[in-house]
DNA sequence: ACCGGTACACGGTAACGCTAGGTACCGGTA
DNA sequence: TACCGGTACCTAGCGTTACCGTGTACCGGT
């Protein structure tokens, strides 16, 4: 998709990934299928499959590996303890940084209102 | 500061900006001092130089040069209308973004209330 | 003469997501 | 048999972005 969701995407993606497997075990496939589903911009596979690999090697998800019927097998991902609290540092992160930029957008359409 | 805050502010930082310009025009120092006020993390001086030399490339602002009486001269920057429209493309994308997380913050809330 | 605050600029680095490919397994169809 | 498409994973090279450290220059106070 767009240029600026791209950029924005650049340190949240990660966050997002570990939310999803927070939920349940997932492949990353899947993930992808997922995040498509939900219409979560048009993330490419490659990116996916990139940032799995970056959050096993910061022991961040433990992986296991899954005969598939219908292909090659899947590496299942699922969030170990250290994932869970990089993951609760992201929300906390994310919190604070949000907050500061509702209260720019607020103070944004106050003297711009629907321009 | 942290890590996940200088990955998260990649997208974000360039619409802060716009937005405080929207509020009123302003020079990069005293946009660099609002934002250390504002406890907006310890975001680098040479950053918010950089991305201004980036965003008047793009032609989202105006630059208007004006003498100070405490040092070099000032480069005031004013939002033109191309950058509104940045800066309204921008809170669209951060719309949907913040949306989407904020429903998986939800989720993961549910399942696992502090932990 | 010196120091610190004001104000801007630059080069090199690391991290991240994207593009564009490639490999491999499998079932269905011409 | 030959081919295609869906499933599933992986990689190299690229552009963008924020950070760090450093440098320049103007000015007033001591």
């Amino acid at each position: 998709m767009g240029n600026q969701m791209t950029e924005m995407l650049k340190g949240t993606l990660e966050g997002i990934v570990l939310a999803i497997l927070a939920r349940r075990s997932a492949y990353g496939y899947e993930i992808t299928a997922w995040l498509r589903d939900r219409g979560f911009s048009d993330i490419a596979e490659g990116t996916i499959y990139a940032l799995l690999v970056r959050v096993e090697q910061r022991g961040f998800v433990d992986v296991e590996k899954v005969p598939s019927e219908k292909g090659p097998p899947r590496k299942v991902y699922s969030l170990n303890a250290k994932g869970r609290d990089q993951l609760a540092e992201f929300w906390r992160t994310w919190s604070v940084l949000a907050e500061r930029i509702e209260q720019l957008h607020h103070n944004d359409n106050q003297h711009d209102e629907g321009a």
